[in-house]
DNA sequence: TTGTGTTTTATTGCCTCC
DNA sequence: GGAGGCAATAAAACACAA
């Protein structure tokens, strides 16, 4: 025995002397002629008393037949002597406790998950079972409940998982929808500056003398007008998913061709040969690029791409956050 | 009837608490 | 150090399809 535990069998049990086979003959339901909780209120003598379940065939058989015990599994009730003689004569074996007693420890079981000495010693003697008998019941059946509690867990998390992600992905949705509108916008943007001849990226000669970033700006707001807002912190969350095309949610197959990585960088690169070194400083610390599309370097941090405004708060390894489930 | 999967009863070893 | 709880596991009992 572990732990210094000693099983005591053998002993226990009422040992009341009226057979209740009539009673407990069958497990199966067809004993439960009376009412568990006249059995579990009816004081400290129920009508388990006589029940051996569990204790040794030769303490079992005791002393006449009428002392029968109430063998759980025990629905033998058609069969003749011969068979019950070697019913009996088996070696000990493991015996299911009756549905009354079964019934009676989960009404105890309800009350107090838990089992101090001497209700243990009440339950043992009330059912006719030794001690350990009950303790062990109570031992697997918290077990059992607890088991339970964790699937009643699993699946409130599954469907907290579950709507969590269909509000996920409709964001995402969202956040395709709105990448392809910039896309499509800025796309349209650049067609009309080059038709008018003003923004000839490649030549550098063709620099306006206004300011590269006004001319944009205003060209920009004349696009949008017709139906995006042009509120800088709008266009500004939007502009850094264009660029976004590590992430692996981009699969929404709009980009542009003129702002494909390494295609698209160049038209809005002007050509600095034949800028001052000031001038050059001044392009890159004030970002004459189009605010919409390049966002300003204090405003996003590259260096954590989870960061980055185009992942509405998504790590942008989502599908590291996903491959847990399914 | 038999093979197989599930449930129930019981054991073992470890841990915590008093 | 003993009592009791728990996790892991064994094994008997049971359910059920083929």
């Amino acid at each position: 025995m572990a732990g210094g535990r000693v099983y005591t069998g053998g002993s226990g049990g009422g040992g009341g002397s009226s057979p209740l086979s009539v009673l407990f003959q069958n497990q199966k339901g067809s004993c439960a002629s009376q009412p568990l909780d006249s059995l579990f209120l009816s004081g400290s003598s129920p009508s388990f008393l006589g029940s051996r379940s569990m204790v040794s065939f030769e303490d079992a058989r005791g002393g006449n037949g009428s002392n029968r015990p109430f063998f759980g599994s025990y629905d033998h009730e058609d069969n003749g002597d011969d068979d019950l003689d070697d019913y009996f004569h088996q070696p000990e074996k493991k015996r299911r406790l009756t549905a009354d007693q079964v019934q009676f420890l989960e009404k105890s079981f309800e009350v107090d998950n838990k089992l101090e000495p001497e209700r243990k010693s009440q339950l043992a003697k009330d059912l006719g079972l030794q001690p350990r008998q009950v303790a062990i019941w109570f031992q697997n059946r918290r077990a059992r409940w607890k088991t339970k509690q964790l699937e009643k867990d699993f699946d409130a998390l599954q469907a907290s998982y579950d709507s969590l992600k269909a509000e996920y992905d409709n964001l995402l949705k969202e956040k395709n929808e709105l990448k392809a509108e910039v896309v499509l916008l800025t796309d349209k943007l650049l067609l009309r500056e080059r038709e008018r001849g003003g923004f000839e990226l490649s030549d550098t000669n063709n620099l306006s003398q206004e300011p590269l970033q006004k001319q944009v700006s205003e060209s920009a707001c004349e696009a949008e007008a017709s139906k995006v807002s042009c509120k800088q912190e709008d266009i500004s969350s939007a502009k850094s998913d264009i660029f976004d095309s590590d992430s692996p949610h981009y699969t929404d197959g709009v980009h542009s061709s003129l702002l494909e990585p390494g295609d698209s960088s160049h038209v809005f690169e002007p050509d600095q040969s034949d800028l001052s070194q000031d001038e050059e400083d001044n392009l890159m610390s004030k970002s004459l690029l189009p605010p919409f599309i390049f966002p300003k370097l204090e405003d996003v941090d590259y260096s954590d791409p989870s960061e980055s405004s185009c992942n509405f708060g998504f790590p942008v390894e989502d599908h590291a956050f996903w491959s847990w489930s399914y």
